[in-house]
DNA sequence: TTGCGTAACCTTTTT
DNA sequence: GGTTACGCAA
């Protein structure tokens, strides 16, 4: 026991011993999980609690995982059946395990945010709403806004007309995904909160058996998960929670900082228990991002501080545009690498996912591996939404929005037309789509008969069989191999099989349903390889947990970080500046910010002053390049510092003598004329050098036979 | 009625 | 740049 404190700092030790509920103000890197988990290891250990008298609630399912994975490697314990898991995860327990009592069918499906979307497309449609006026993305969050704030139509207020009306869209979209047995996302929350809170002897079944609730990113929590916490704790359990004021960047979806300070409040916690020693970065990084956060206001207020030395300064390279931006990466990144840096250390930050499409395109001509995080996730592509439908449609048929996704995919002559009449019959008759179909004869009968057999065939088999079977019986697959660049959509269709064996292994509910639950809520990232050497890119957003030896904000301009859209909303510029702030502290030894003063975006270029965020790192902290020394002098970042020197790609040591160009040294082709080096890639015979001829572009040339010659 | 091609559109962050 | 909506041809 004394073993699993020994190291522990006394702040650390203070927040693991805690003797009642307690909120750990945790700064970026100062062991906050590790607090959470030694805590939890801890209870156990001294015999306080039993491990299924305890509840872990974290955001994302990564965090949960490392979680176990940590306790596992502390105590000699079976976490299977432990409540550890995401706020949602653990709610859609909840309610399977209790659908009677919560209103719902056993085998409810659970809607992501694009099958919310259409959902509410149709709805709209069936109201005939002008989509003009309403947007059905601003009814979408409308819906999702309330229920984060736990109300239901009929508690929402609204005194004009056109509130009048998206409290009725609400409303009617209710009624329409609880007519299909269907729950979105925010539903999962609110159903589960209200189940708790209306049926007194599950709530207190709860509240006896969680003696201890542990929460993780405190600061995300939404007023409605804040109430269900509450909710879940009875009067002689502990709360633990642990959270970061200054790392709070999920406001958009509902999160409530204040939820900290209500939390002191009622709980009657004087103060909170602050951990400030940080364990991953330089001075230099910490000193930089105190001084960007502190220009925010109501912090409940720390700063970081470490005793690792000061580090290198901050690399602020200034770029003429995207390309030039793109071309600063891959350079330094080559240099890290042969520096001995892995590509594994190094992450390339981003606002908005959409900016990673330039960055991968350079990598990706510089030969350098990558893996992207983020944007579409496995379960969310088109032909695994697809085959899941197909999958659900199996195990019930009832279900609209998966009958709509495939009854005519592949096309099999059912249009919009036949649709609306079918619609209309299953309106007129108060049955789903499916019964519908069924009553209506010849037009739909090859599609039922499909389903039918479908179902028949897949009884009594494996999980796995069942998802292949499914995957090549439904034509899916067949009509994927026939379309040109299809391969991958069928290599996904392959691999979803593997996502349900490995599914199987895991879980202690092998079901078909079970599996369907659990990809709706785990977005998945079996579609990247994994363990491989390769450079993460990522949005800050998924950056937020996650540290690297050096990092890269891109994109630091007025506009695109903090986003434009931030303008508007109230707090929205303090939440950027968070987001900077998290984004900053993810480096352990080297950070990189860039900006560009012009970039192509959406179609058209954009002219973009540098961001505010630069000019709030004190400028001792920082050194400062560009590719053009003096000529269309980059706009100075700070009045005061003109300095900025000129960007020679760093001197690499070793292989690099082998090499008989230099990277960033001019040469001659006897075709293309003048270019620069910018890259290798490649051993031996096979090496490979790219050069960049200003007029014509970039080149790769087979070193052997590249004909160059060395310019001056 | 369907399927395909072109035009217009819009783009923050996630469970 | 990529996706969706619409119009046109089969």
């Amino acid at each position: 026991m004394t073993d699993l404190l020994s190291t522990l700092n006394p702040d650390q030790l203070a927040a693991v011993t805690a003797p009642a509920s307690a909120l750990v103000l945790a700064g970026a890197g100062s062991g906050k999980t590790r607090v959470l988990t030694t805590r939890i290891a801890w209870l156990i250990q001294t015999n306080q609690v039993s491990p299924m008298g305890l509840m872990a609630v974290t955001f994302t399912n990564k965090a949960a995982r490392e979680m176990l994975t940590r306790l596992t490697s502390m105590l000699p314990i079976n976490t299977r059946g432990m409540w550890v898991g995401t706020f949602h995860g653990l709610c859609n327990r909840l309610l399977r395990t209790h659908h009677r009592e919560a209103g719902l069918p056993q085998l409810f499906t659970i809607l992501d945010s694009s099958d919310q979307l259409s959902a509410v497309k149709r709805v709209l449609r069936a109201l005939n709403v002008d989509t003009e006026k309403y947007d059905p993305r601003k009814v979408q969050s409308f819906i999702n806004q309330n229920k984060e704030a736990g109300l239901r139509a009929d508690k929402v207020e609204a005194w004009d007309p056109y509130s009048r009306h998206l409290v009725e869209y609400y409303a009617a979209y209710d009624a329409q995904i609880h007519r299909e047995g269907a729950v979105d996302f925010a539903e999962l929350l609110l159903r589960a909160y209200e189940l708790l809170s209306r049926n007194a002897l599950l709530r207190e079944h709860y509240q006896e058996r969680f003696r201890h609730i542990l929460v993780d990113e405190f600061q995300d929590t939404s007023r409605l998960q804040y109430l269900w916490l509450k909710l879940l704790k009875g009067p002689d359990s502990a709360l633990f929670a642990v959270g970061d004021d200054d790392q709070s960047i999920y406001a958009f979806r509902g999160a409530n900082v204040g939820n900290m300070g209500l939390l002191m409040e009622e709980l009657n916690i004087a103060a909170p228990i602050k951990l400030t020693r940080n364990y991953r970065s330089v001075s230099v990084i910490l000193d930089a991002a105190n001084a960007v956060i502190s220009h925010n206001q109501g912090r409940l207020g720390k700063d970081l501080w470490t005793d690792a030395g000061e580090g290198e300064l901050i690399r602020h390279f200034q770029a003429a545009d995207d390309n030039e931006e793109a071309r600063f990466l891959v350079e330094e990144i080559q240099a890290r690498k042969l520096d001995g840096d892995t590509y594994l250390d190094q992450a390339v930050l981003y606002r908005s996912n959409a900016q990673s499409r330039s960055i991968e395109h350079a990598l990706f001509s510089a030969g350098i591996p990558y893996r992207v995080y983020g944007g579409l996730r496995f379960f969310e592509r088109a032909e695994i939404k697809h085959a899941l439908a197909y999958l659900r449609l199996a195990a019930f048929p009832e279900d609209d929005n998966a009958f709509l996704r495939v009854v005519n995919f592949p096309a099999r002559g059912i249009g919009a037309r036949g649709l609306e009449s079918l619609d209309a019959e299953a309106r007129a008759a108060g049955v789903s789509l499916w019964a519908a179909a069924c009553a209506a004869g010849k037009k739909f009968a090859a599609f039922v008969a499909l389903i039918e057999s479908l179902k028949n065939d897949i009884v009594g088999l494996p999980l796995m069989e069942q998802v292949e079977h499914v995957v090549a019986r439904s034509g899916l697959l067949e009509f994927y191999k026939n379309e040109k660049d299809g391969e991958d959509r069928v290599e996904n269709l392959n691999e979803l099989a593997n996502a349900a064996a490995g599914f199987a292994a895991e879980s202690d509910d092998q079901s078909l349903e079970a599996f369907l639950g659990h990809a709706a809520l785990e977005a998945g990232e079996h579609a990247a390889a994994q363990g491989q050497d390769a450079v993460q890119l990522m949005s800050v957003h998924s950056a937020k947990g996650l540290e690297f030896q050096t990092v890269f904000i891109t994109g630091l301009e007025e506009g695109l970080f903090p986003h434009e859209n931030s303008r508007n909303e109230a707090d929205g510029l303090e939440e950027e500046r968070r987001l900077m702030y998290v984004a900053i502290t993810r480096a352990r030894k080297q950070l990189y910010v860039t900006h560009a003063q012009q970039r192509m975006l959406h179609g058209q270029i954009r002219y973009n002053l540098p961001s505010q965020f630069l000019r709030e790192i004190p400028e001792n902290l920082v050194r400062s390049f560009s590719f053009r020394a003096s000529k269309p002098a980059p706009a100075p970042v700070r009045a005061a510092t003109p300095r900025v020197e000129h960007y020679h790609p760093r001197p690499v040591s070793r292989r690099e003598a082998n090499l008989p160009y230099k990277i960033g040294s001019r040469v001659i082709h006897p075709k293309y004329g003048e270019g620069v080096v910018a890259a290798y890639q490649g051993q031996g015979a096979e090496a490979e050098i790219k050069v960049i001829f200003p007029k014509i572009g970039d080149k790769w040339f087979i070193l052997e036979y590249a004909r160059l010659t060395t310019l001056g």
